[in-house]
DNA sequence: ACAAAAGTGTTGTAACTACACCCATGT
DNA sequence: ACATGGGTGTAGTTACAACACTTTTGT
C-alpha cells in the first residue's frame, strides 16, 4: 500500500500544494462486420448531462491508471476487453468545468459479436466513426487521437484480430483494415498478401452446405509472433 | 484560468477525496556521433539523494503536462528541445516513497553538438545507453519504455535528424539508426536507400581541402513531408 | 432475374539483399 | 606501416501494383 500523504481534516483531504485530479477515459473500438465503431455512454449527471461521452472516471488511491480504466469500463459497460492501450494524456487547464482534471486516455478493442449483452443498458450505444454525435468535454479530440494511435499500432500489433470474431471472412478483414487505415486496397492483392503472410489460416467449411463458397479464416497468434521475430532484419524508415 | 476546486484551510488545500500528485519525467536522448546517450541529473535531495535520475517535477495548476515537462527541463538542464513526445504513464501505487505520485513520461531529442553549455552543471551528465548507472525510483523502467517508443516512432517521424547536427556523415546516420533499432545494416545498402529516399542531400564540400573524401549530408524536411504524403498507398501490417 | 459480394492468376516493375575491393585518413 | 573508416556497382531474388472475368449468394 502507498503511504498516505494527506492530512485528514474537517474540510476533507488536505495537501500542502493544490493538486489536479486524475481520471481515465476509454475509447472502445468494435467492428460489426461493416463499420468500425465506438461505444459511447450517455451522461446522467452534470456537467454535460445527457451528452454522449467516453466511459471513464476518477482514479482511486489503491489502483494504477490501467486498473482504473478497467474498473470504470466494467462498471459503466460491463465490458472486460482483452487489451487496453494507453495512448495519450489530456491536460488542458480548462478542459473540465469542474476544476483541474488530467485524464489518461486508453483505447480498448473488443469483439463486438460477443458483446450483445452489453447493449441492454440503454445509456450505452455503438456509433460508427463516420456518424458520431456531439461529445462531452474534449472527448472528440481524445477519440481522434485514439484513431491515430490505432492507425499507428496496426503495423506493430495484431490489432485487427482483437476486433474480429474468431472466424471471419477475408472481406470483413479488409473492410476493417480499410476503416482503420482510411485507405482502399485491391481485393486480390490483399487476399494474397494476407494468406502469404501465414498469420491467418483457412477454416475447413463445416459442411453446413448453406454456404458453398464463402470461406472463413482465423488468426494464428503463434505464426504472428514468429513473423514478428523473424522480421528483425529490415527497414530504416 | 481553471476554476479552483479546493478549500483553502489552515492545513493546506483540502479536497473531498484524496488525490495523487502528478509529475512529469523526461528522457533526453542525444547522439555524440558514436553512441546514443541519455542525460541524467544527480538528485540533491531525499529520497534517492545522490542517485542519478530523469529530470522532472511536479505539475503546476496553470500548465499542461507538456508545459510542465518543458519547464522542468529548462530549470534542471537549461535545455529547450525541439520536440517532446509523451510516451507513457507510470502509476504503480508504490513507485514513489513520498506517497501516491503518477508520472507522465516524455522523451526529448536534442542536438548534442549544440548542448556543450549544458554540461557545466556538474549534476547533469550524459550516459551511453549501454553504460547506465543505477537510477532512482522506477526511472530505469521509464527509460526502457522510452527506448521502445523511440524505436517505434523512428518509422513515422524524422527522429534521427533531430538528434544529429545539421551536417552529418552517412556513417554517423547509420550508427544512430543501428543504436536506436538495435540492429546492423549493410553499409552500401544503407547508403543507397537513404540517398534514394531523397530526404537527405549531399553538401558540397567547403573546400577546406582538409578532407577530400569525407562527404557530409543534411536533412531535407520538405522532401520528407512529401514522401510521407505520397506514401498513403501501401502496406497492411 | 438481378445486383452485389466473393473468389481467383499473370505479368511488368520496383525494391531489396548479398557481396568485395580500393582509397583516404589518422595514429 | 597499419588499422580504421569511408566510398562505390552488380546481379539475383522477392515483393508489390495493376488489372477483369466468373460463380455465388441474397432479394
Amino acid at each position: 500500500m502507498y503511504k498516505p500523504d494527506y492530512k485528514k481534516t474537517a474540510d476533507g483531504y488536505a495537501y500542502d500544494y493544490p493538486r489536479a485530479s486524475i481520471t481515465t477515459d476509454c475509447v472502445i473500438f468494435g467492428f460489426n462486420g461493416h463499420d468500425l465503431q465506438v461505444l459511447l455512454i450517455r451522461r446522467g449527471v452534470e456537467p454535460y448531462k445527457d451528452s454522449w461521452a467516453l466511459p471513464g472516471g476518477f482514479l482511486k488511491m489503491n489502483e494504477t491508471v490501467a486498473e482504473c480504466a478497467f474498473r470504470e469500463l466494467q462498471e459503466e459497460t460491463t465490458l472486460q476487453p482483452e487489451t487496453l492501450e494507453q495512448f495519450g494524456v489530456f491536460s488542458d487547464v480548462e478542459r473540465d468545468p469542474r476544476g483541474r482534471v488530467v485524464t489518461i486516455a486508453f483505447y480498448a478493442l473488443v469483439k463486438q459479436a460477443l458483446v450483445k449483452g452489453g447493449d441492454d443498458a440503454a445509456d450505452a450505444q455503438w456509433f460508427p466513426l463516420k456518424q458520431l454525435p456531439h461529445l462531452a468535454f474534449d472527448h472528440y479530440d481524445i477519440l481522434k487521437e485514439a484513431q491515430l494511435a490505432l492507425k499507428r499500432d496496426i503495423h506493430h500489433q495484431p490489432v485487427a484480430f482483437r476486433l474480429l470474431a474468431e472466424h471471419f471472412s477475408m472481406t470483413q478483414l479488409q473492410r476493417l483494415y480499410e476503416d482503420i487505415l482510411e485507405t482502399q486496397f485491391d481485393r486480390r492483392n490483399f487476399y494474397k498478401k494476407m494468406l502469404a503472410s501465414g498469420v491467418i489460416t483457412e477454416q475447413k467449411p463445416e459442411d453446413d452446405a448453406k454456404h458453398k463458397l464463402k470461406k472463413l479464416f482465423s488468426f494464428n497468434l503463434t505464426a504472428y509472433a514468429d513473423m514478428k521475430k523473424k522480421s528483425t532484419n529490415n527497414q530504416e524508415f
